[in-house]
RNA sequence: GCUGGGGUGGCGGAAUUGGUAGACGCCCAGGACUUAAAAUCCUGUGACCUUAGGGUCGUACGGGUUCGAUUCCCGUCCCCAGUACCA
């Protein structure tokens, strides 16, 4: 290869030799460590973006790295090819969807090769394919079997005017995004899995898992899961005066009670505050008032009618809804204190949450608290913020203190009403009959059991969680292996009839209809237990559940009988590191977590959690370019530019430049898609190694990173320099080289010790007393240090910093290549081959090239059992360090000393200084502070 | 509003978690080489003051603890992300 960098020429050379070689191939192998890197697979949208480089190459150096250390890494890529955009373009352009994958996944392989990631091909596996989603189906049914997939009627997003299903994107604002008409609610049938069944799980096993996963995702994870404990209570409701009331039994909502009325059950995480109730609040779907609309009067029956047609719209994130409501004129009994409450319906009770009906305690809670102000309720405060003092007479309990219902309270007693607080802390009872007195805490465990043993209620935990509905009305997702049957009902499809494949094709017209339900070939059938004719699910999954368990395909890409061989996936995984955006901090990722505990269930895997460590990397955002007027693209830092727009809106941007000012136009990107910037654009200007370089040093990993062009030369101009380093001391390291192994071991008599000091400046010229030598060892192995913990830390940015140091100092060390000494031979060709193997998880071409260049071609590739350089610490120890010498806190001078200098001579020394003399002149010194190897500080009076 | 994370040069960002703030890189300026340009190399590059040596200030802002604070504590302002009445 020539002496002079030609980045593609370099990059084609090894994908090939790698490629021949088989070099990324994973095979089990039970003397080596395993390492799983995996990242997020990616949608086949035809296009790679920045995003996915950084990606894609912060695991490729992660998975590099692990190699170097002596891992047995698993590294694959596949493909999440099921999804709308295809069925998209399909109605956009008459394309047939799986055409279209294809060709956009064959495009987006050739980008990702292009980048020289060192992934196993072999195991890529592709959502589309039967062979995959035929697991899909699979899963499904042992689900159906364990009672985790079930069907039941839901309110979906429905615009009927194109008599279609909407996704909440789809309906954003509450319009159709296709007609602009309003969007309603519509109930449809839709197939669930039972992710609330593992709610405990996924928010309990967190523990296993908080020190590798970022606090943030996690704490996103638990609010999402919401777990609340609380309790349920049964209030007994009667109609008053002449009213009917009819109460219907809704398990969990509803019941009878002993006198033939009805009783309605709330969920309360504050049973302590019950005796604080003003009225019972129901939703406005809730099953007693929906029975009894035709009992209220007219008044009352539009009002709710009105709260269930607003509730119904999209909520305006912008702006807190106003309370709504109505008092129904039923009347509930508080189980506790006896008193009648009434029962209103309110805008700020969802259906969805709880039991739909909750306790109003506005004295103690905020929403409760504005309601009670608005509609003028009575505001009675059951809490105190401090103990209050016990009451002899009173048997021990404390005296409830008599305050007017409604009044504020006044100094430690509770919510102040004049300033609209509502008082949300734990406390003490207070006019809360014999609780009072008792803390929050033992109330709310005393007060459930009490209503447990009268059978009007039990403590409870709620979650916001919600089963996972993965019915889609969609023709480009895995059929789900459901057939009805008239006779026998709902049958699941038998295992030995899998996969129930797509058909060829089906009239996508994106109306929201199934496309499957107007292909007959697919949707007729035979029923699997009658043999009866019968009719297929014509509803395909949620593309979610491909993404749930794709990372155990890749173990086993082959298997026709399971999803994957329990005993080989028990050899690579867990996933070791997992890397990718943190938009899916939420879906995918509890899906995925959701999915594993099944696996676990079913004896697939014997573990609790998929993803030891995971890493969200930032987004790449906001390119902004400035093209230059001769038509040559020239990039600016945006500080550097004043921009000025024209009326028309058109940028210009002007730039002064050795005295003259030169005018651009203006070209900015979208910040939010971050995909302006081509990939395949960025490897063929700059090379594939640069681009990686320079997309992991331009900001750390989990920082946004704004795309700005003109850094990268930099990292071309780093790659450059330590190619033209290596050959300038090619030819000197050859006449040396006994064939020496990749890592030279320490030559006989090489010391450690050496005079010299430690600084990140350039070097002193070279002596010949052997410093020069000794500081650059010095600098290889703090080096080597560094990398190494940069890496174990995730982070990417530090060590290209560290590797640009060491190439510095190499350059800088003031040995020559046709005057060195062997010992210096020595220690340029330990750092060159040190910075060759530390540079190879960023830019692994020129790192291949150099390394041949360094050893010989003969002596093998990195891609084939290369190890890290091997951290001497002392070799890395300075001899001589800077010691800081301050005076009241200020730097005045500095000292070198030993690293094992005392605490006294280091004073000594401090004080003997020159600089110091001056500063201390005619001054009386009241402390000396001495920190050992860092500094000493003189205090001065 | 609530929750979480932040605020360091012209820019991206370092700083061994209380010990020399600004590593590394970008941009920019000056110089060398060149007929010229590109490339490369060298020098400078936080602000202010100073003829020089050097000095003063400086990590959003205001306080505090400490010999010493980008780092810890209290208060204020601003930015980003998540979330939406969860009883």
């Amino acid at each position: 290869m020539d002496e002079k960098y030609f980045a593609k020429k370099t990059e084609q050379k090894w994908r090939r030799k790698w490629d021949e070689s088989g070099a990324f191939h994973a095979e089990i192998d039970d003397e080596k460590p395993k390492f799983y890197q995996l990242e997020m697979l990616p949608y086949p949208s035809g296009n790679l973006h920045m995003g996915h480089v950084r990606n894609y190459t912060a695991g490729d150096a992660m998975a590099w790295y692990k190699r170097l250390r002596g891992f047995n890494v698993l590294h694959p890529i596949g493909w999440d090819s099921f999804g709308q955009p295809a069925e998209d373009a399909a109605v956009k352009r008459g394309v047939n969807p799986r055409n279209w994958t294809d060709e956009n996944i064959e495009v987006m392989r050739g980008q990702l090769e292009r980048l020289g990631l060192s992934y196993d091909w072999r195991r890529q596996m592709y959502a589309h394919r039967p062979e995959y989603y035929k697991f899909d189906q699979w899963f499904f049914l042992k689900m159906f079997e364990m009672g985790l997939a079930y069907k039941r009627m839901t309110q979906v997003n429905w615009c009927s005017h194109d008599q279609a299903t909407l996704s909440n994107e789809q309906a954003s604002g509450g319009l159709c995004w296709r007609c602009g008409n309003p969007v309603t609610k519509k109930d449809l049938e839709q197939w669930f899995l039972k992710t609330t069944a593992y709610a405990d799980q996924l928010l309990d096993d967190v523990a296993g898992i908080e020190a590798g996963w970022p606090h943030n995702v996690l704490k996103r994870q638990s609010d999402w899961i919401g777990r609340s404990e609380g309790a349920y209570v049964d209030f007994e409701v009667t109609a008053s005066g002449e009213t009917l009331f009819y109460c219907p039994v809704v398990d969990g909502m509803t019941s009878y009670s002993d006198d033939g009325g009805g009783r309605v059950r709330v969920f309360t995480t504050r049973i302590d505050t019950i005796y604080g109730a003003n009225a019972i609040v129901l939703a406005a779907e809730h099953p007693i008032i929906q029975a009894n609309i035709d009992n209220f009067s007219e008044e009352v029956a539009s009002k709710i009618a009105f709260i269930r047609t607003e509730n119904a719209k999209p909520a305006d994130h912008e702006t807190e809804t106003e309370k709504d409501g109505i008092d129904t004129g039923l009347i509930a009994i508080n189980p506790f204190s006896g008193e009648d409450l009434p029962v209103w319906v309110g805008n700020y009770v969802m259906m969805e949450y709880g039991t739909g009906a909750l306790m109003s305690v506005p004295a103690h809670d905020e929403r409760d608290f504005a309601f009670a102000q608005k509609f003028g309720l009575p505001i009675k405060t059951v809490i105190a913020k401090d103990e209050i003092p016990l009451n002899a007479e009173e048997g021990g309990r404390a005296s409830a203190p008599k305050h007017d219902v409604g009044s504020p309270t006044e100094g430690a007693w509770a919510a102040d009403y004049t300033s609209g607080i509502a008082f949300t802390d734990y406390g003490f009872l207070i006019n809360s009959g014999e609780w009072s007195g008792q803390s929050s805490a033992d109330a709310k465990t005393q007060m459930a059991a009490f209503a447990a043993i009268n059978e009007f209620g039990e403590a409870a935990t709620t979650f916001r969680l919600r089963d996972w509905g993965i019915s889609r009305q969609r023709f480009w997702g895995t059929p789900i292996p459901i057939i009805y049957c008239d006779t026998c009902g709902v049958q699941p499809e038998k295992y030995e009839n899998l996969p129930v494949e797509l058909p060829e094709n089906a009239p996508i017209t994106g109306s929201g209809e199934s496309p499957l339900s107007k292909v007959p070939e697919f949707y007729k059938t035979k029923c699997p237990k009658c043999e009866g004719p019968a009719r297929r699910e014509t509803d395909t999954m949620d593309t979610f559940v491909n993404s749930s368990w794709y990372f155990f395909r890749y173990t086993d890409p082959t298997n026709q009988i399971l999803p994957f061989d329990p005993k080989i996936a028990a050899y690579w995984t867990p996933v070791d590191q997992y890397i990718g955006g943190d938009d899916h901090a939420v879906m995918h990722l509890i899906y995925a977590r959701f999915w594993s505990k099944v696996m676990r269930d079913i004896g697939l895997v014997s573990f609790d959690e998929p993803f030891r460590r995971l890493l969200t990397q930032g987004m790449v955002v906001g390119e902004t370019l400035f093209a230059d007027e001769s038509g040559k693209r020239v990039y600016y830092q945006p500080a550097d530019v004043l921009v000025t727009r024209d009326a028309k809106g058109k940028m210009t941007g002007a730039v002064s430049k050795g005295g003259k000012t030169l005018k651009f136009a203006v070209e900015r990107m979208s910040k939010s898609k971050g995909n302006g910037v081509d990939p395949d654009e960025m490897v063929e200007i700059y090379g594939a190694d640069a681009t990686r370089l320079f997309i992991l040093f331009a900001a750390p990993i989990n920082n946004e990173l704004v795309w700005n062009e003109a850094g990268i030369e930099g990292a071309v101009r780093f790659l450059q320099r330590v190619w033209r380093l290596v050959y300038r001391w090619r030819s000197a390291l050859a006449g040396k080289n006994t064939g020496s192994p990749a890592w030279p071991a320490s030559p006989a008599g090489s010391g450690t010790a050496g005079g010299g000091i430690l600084r990140t400046e350039p070097m002193p010229p070279a002596s010949d007393d052997g410093a020069s030598e000794r500081l650059l060892r010095r600098k290889t192995h703090q080096t080597i240090q560094r990398v190494g913990e940069s890496f174990e830390n995730l982070q990417f940015n530090t060590p290209v910093a560290a590797l640009m140091e060491l190439s510095n100092a190499i350059a800088d060390c003031g040995i020559e290549p046709n005057t060195a000494s062997e010992t210096e031979i020595f220690a340029v060709r330990e750092a060159l081959t040190a910075l060759t193997l530390m540079l190879t998880p960023f830019s692994p071409h020129t790192a291949e090239e150099l390394y041949s260049a360094i050893i010989g071609s003969e002596n093998g590739m990195l891609a084939n059992g290369a190890r890290f350089p091997e951290y001497n610490p002392d070799l890395a120890k300075s001899d001589e360090i800077e010691i800081p010498v301050q005076i009241n806190g200020k730097l005045r001078s500095r000292i070198m000393a030993s690293p094992e200098t005392s605490n006294e001579d280091l004073e000594k020394m401090a004080l003997a200084d020159e600089k110091t003399r001056e500063y201390t002149a005619g001054k009386t010194v009241v402390k000396i502070i001495v920190v050992p190897r860092r500094l000493v500080n003189i205090v001065v009076r």
